[in-house]
DNA sequence: CGCAACTTAGTTTTT
DNA sequence: CTAAGTTGCG
């Protein structure tokens, strides 16, 4: 292996902060700690490129990049690969920890040992066939700790344990954990849920050691993005697989920033990672995103969580005038509705932005939201996008723009439709220059040219006729056949060799597109479809990773945040990842019909102390 | 059968 | 907290 180098740059930007330099070029274990908008996938996308590049991680060896949600995945990959190219971008490996955890099951399933081994085509289920009631039943006589019930059995108290660990010291639940795996025999039912598959994954490669070798052979690099939201299934299964290997870990993350405590998140992930893989320390500490008032805000809700919180310097300008953050007091919601449609659409007339700049954050239900605002926001002209809804079923609207199917039909699209858009243009050519193994500039001018001709003719024909619906879904045909098929993309994304996820994602873009094919114009439709025409809407949780001009976070009342206590961190987490997507400014709107602020009078207390003032419609 | 009383999920991942 | 689903009584 190459020694680490200090002659390397950063690819395609200017420069990366001290600790991050000293981060992507460390040779072991590290962890980053990395607040809101300190650039984690840059930082991500540079060591791969360092990585890649620099010989380090040499063919056929791959680098495995594990994040939690599928759009965040395919953003990674996305990412990485304009740094290095699609060529070489095809060793990074970026996929959900579900599906790596799935990816080694139906790998090795075959090393379980028989009375755990489930049948080749089981069936996934999303919660257990048989949940916590039934265990507490026959175990405890009366079943006292009413929140260890129902499907929190299966979280928190059998989430902890691994399968089969003679190593394991006895507890007192142990009878209990065993009678919940047998009463939810896979083998017997052949239906595993993710927490199973995760399990039995860990499982299986412990009995195997030959298991454990390939997949540390095949991937020497492994990054974990979120790693402050790691379930303790997950982080036995890195430990069992990389801890006190010759892998290197990079975990990414940050602690204020834990919301998925109460779906398993382990509270102490960063300092087990610190102790069990000897992972060295690095902390970022620019703000890319926010603007220096914002970013004053984050601190004070950041050092709400940790104290010593370090100060955060922001290295982004401020284009507005007035207050970046105010209290919105309303009596009712339809008032509120109204109030900041009409407020949006003068803010788009005079600055210029468009609506998709614009982010509602609701903390859940964000179905009910659209149906309680979206009239008010068709009067004055604005679109309300759901981005959680399904598309198809199984295919989220957010899925559906990440993934690498849209990244590179879209840009074929739009460049048919007579755009000159050099992005388009470059993700287009280089997706066919992978395709047809073109590696000199006579045949990369050849793919041009053949683009350049098809994209013409196109334009003489279709083009002319006015968008409709067969038309649009037609087109995703043509588009798709001409970049190679199906079968292009299930060898280029490792994530489309799961038949079902190609098939929903071509279909989902089929219905999306013929559905924005109500637009008088091609353009039209593919602006449409990308969503810079509406203001999104979205769960906190679903807006983590995601950045607005402007973020206007509904519902901080009593009944929306009905499980909140003072001082409950994972509260203040939520605030602190609402506040922390936006860019420019931050509203928080409340609407006395829909409940009080008592219960969550500390959160407003935080916004407060931080000078943001109330004003009263 | 119909209604009242009671219980549970809500915020995520995943085919 | 609410909304939706389940149980059980008359």
């Amino acid at each position: 292996m190459p020694e680490p180098t200090d002659e390397w740059t950063p690819v395609g930007i200017d420069d990366l902060e001290p600790a991050a330099m000293d981060a992507v070029r460390h040779p072991g274990n590290a962890h980053v700690k990395a607040g809101p908008g300190a650039g984690k996938s840059e930082f991500l996308a540079q060591r791969a490129a360092y990585l890649l590049m620099t010989g380090q991680c040499a063919p056929p060896q791959r680098i495995l990049a594990i994040s939690f949600k599928k759009d965040a995945a395919d953003n990674l990959g996305k990412r990485v690969r304009t740094r290095v190219g699609p060529v070489v971008g095809r060793r990074f490996v970026s996929m959900t920890f579900d599906a790596f955890a799935k990816s080694m099951l139906d790998r090795f399933r075959l090393c379980l040992p028989p009375e755990h081994r489930p049948i080749g085509n089981y069936e996934w289920i999303k919660v257990p066939n048989v949940r916590g009631e039934a265990v507490l039943e026959a175990h405890r006589p009366a079943p006292e700790v009413t929140k260890e019930a129902g499907l929190d059995f299966e979280l928190r108290v059998v989430g902890p344990h691994r399968l089969n660990d003679a190593d394991r010291p006895a507890g007192h639940h142990d009878e209990e954990i065993a009678d919940w795996w047998s009463r939810n025999d896979p083998v017997q039912t052949g239906q595993l849920t993710f927490f199973m598959i995760n399990r039995l994954a860990e499982l299986a490669q412990r009995a195997s050691a030959p298991l454990g070798r390939a997949v540390r052979a095949s991937f020497p690099y492994v990054f974990v993005d979120e790693f402050q939201d790691t379930t303790y299934a997950q982080f036995d299964l890195l430990e069992s697989l990389f801890g006190g290997s010759d892998v290197v870990v990079t975990a990414v993350g940050d602690e204020k920033q834990r919301i998925m405590g109460w779906a398993g998140a382990r509270p102490d992930a960063f300092v087990q990672f610190a102790s069990s893989f000897g992972a060295e320390a690095f902390t970022l500490r620019l703000n890319r995103r926010s603007s220096t008032g914002l970013v004053a805000l984050q601190h004070v809700v950041a050092v709400s969580l940790d104290s010593e919180s370090p100060a955060v310097e922001s290295s982004s300008t401020t284009t507005i005038d007035g207050d970046h953050a105010w209290i919105w007091r309303f009596s009712r919601r339809r008032d509120e509705a109204e109030t900041i449609a009409a407020w949006i659409r003068d803010d788009v007339a005079e600055r210029g932005t468009v609506p998709g700049d614009y982010a509602l954050l609701v903390r859940q239900k964000s179905e009910q939201a659209e149906g309680e605002i979206s009239d008010a926001f068709a009067e004055v002209g604005l679109r309300v996008r759901n981005d959680s809804k399904d598309v198809v079923p199984g295919v989220p609207l957010q899925d559906l723009l990440a993934s690498p199917l849209t990244g590179v039909v879209l840009p074929l699209l739009r460049l048919m439709a007579g755009a000159r858009d050099p992005g388009a243009w470059t993700a287009v050519t280089e997706h066919l220059t992978w395709l047809r193994e073109v590696d000199d500039d006579v045949e990369r001018r050849q793919v041009s040219e053949d683009l350049g001709r098809h994209v013409d003719r196109w334009r003489q024909s279709v083009a002319r006729c006015p968008p409709n619906e067969p038309r649009a879904r037609s087109l995703v045909d043509h588009a798709s056949d001409y970049l190679g098929g199906p079968a292009t993309f299930r060898s280029i994304h490792p994530a489309y060799r799961d038949k079902w996820l190609l098939d929903s994602t071509v279909d989902a873009l089929r219905h999306q597109l013929g559905r924005c094919s109500s637009m008088p114009t091609w353009p039209g439709v593919f602006d449409h479809f990308a969503g810079r025409d509406a203001v999104s809407l979205l769960t906190i949780h679903k807006s983590k990773g995601l950045e607005y001009d402007t973020v206007i976070m509904l519902g901080l009342d009593d009944n929306t945040w009905w499980s909140h206590r003072r001082d409950d961190r994972e509260g203040a987490s939520t605030l602190f990842v609402a506040i922390s997507r936006a860019k420019q400014r931050m509203l928080f709107s409340h609407a006395h019909t829909r409940g009080a602020t008592e219960r969550v009078s500390d959160l407003y207390a935080l916004l407060h102390s931080a000078d943001v003032r109330e004003i009263i419609q």
